[in-house]
DNA sequence: CACGAGGATGAATAATTATCCGATTTCGCC
DNA sequence: GGCGAAATCGGATAATTATTCATCCTCGTG
């Protein structure tokens, strides 16, 4: 195992296991266990494992699987508008006659603060928990209309 | 709806929507909404937001939920050990008669990483993907046999 | 309206992290 | 072993983010 993975894989146990608020903390910790590095490293290794710094923290990273969701590609291919009706509903516009079906691949998409659709033909209400899910899913939306790359799912 | 408010759903959105890769970008996108904030404001917004940087742009948060399971508990109260023994296996001990019952928490945790267990009578071996995902895991059990406040959990 | 408490703000700055660059090491191959 | 390419490294530094501090709003109250 090279030197590098060793390196890795401590650094993975120690974020896992206790609070390091800096990449100097996590140099000490890892000298402690013999294994020297400097902090411009420590910084190219959290980048290559994706760690995240949360509540001042670092942490291991909470992954969505990166994979394109063919529900995710269907809705992009037939939404055509996203607005926002106040905290706790969306509402969606598609072709004629398509509603039905985005809201179906909207509900597989399981995405956090959605609680649930109901759909016409060319119109989809989707009720959300509060103001930050709606603002959060009209931008994901958003995306997919525009077809930009979509940041890290966060998924329910 | 207070102005903090407002800002911070236009944050949302935006992060949802296009990548920014410093706070500083996030704050020229708010002014084009004509939502004005320094970077202060925004550092402090993404903190409430809990937003986090990853792969260089700053993404909603994955989480999971912060609740304490009822199954880790279990697990924290009989692990007694961790060992790794290569990289796809994990060798935890536990006070005889406890393993499968621990077992059952572990699996039920449903931890990324873990392809399976198999308990005996006070000894589980646990299956993991990679080397990674052993360290990983090694880390959070070192953790809840310690006692200390587990960091983001990281669920599959 | 005057007042005060508590929150929000920005400018400045401290703290932290990412990157550049030259040196060094590692690795595959002969 | 000797070689070159590629990876890794650390020091220095640039870039980015967090915090401090003084001030300014916003309300609720008298």
């Amino acid at each position: 195992m090279s030197a590098v993975e060793r390196r890795r894989r401590a650094i993975l146990e120690l974020v896992a296991s206790r609070r390091l608020e800096t990449q100097e903390q996590l140099v000490a910790a890892l000298v402690e266990r013999g294994l020297g590095a400097s902090q411009a490293s420590v910084s190219r290794d959290i980048a290559a494992l994706r760690l995240v710094k949360l509540d001042g923290r670092w942490a291991a990273p909470a992954l969505a699987p990166p994979t394109t969701d063919p529900n995710e590609e269907r809705i992009a291919g037939r939404l055509l508008a996203v607005a926002a009706a106040g905290d706790h509903l969306l509402v969606l516009s598609t072709p004629p006659g398509e509603a039905q079906g985005v809201a179906l691949a909207l509900d597989r998409l399981a995405l956090s603060g959605v609680v649930g659709t109901v759909a016409g033909d060319d119109t989809i209400f989707v009720a959300v928990v509060d103001g930050a899910a709606a603002a959060a899913l009209a931008g994901r939306l958003g995306a997919l209309i525009r077809g930009s790359a979509t940041p890290s799912p966060e998924r329910a």
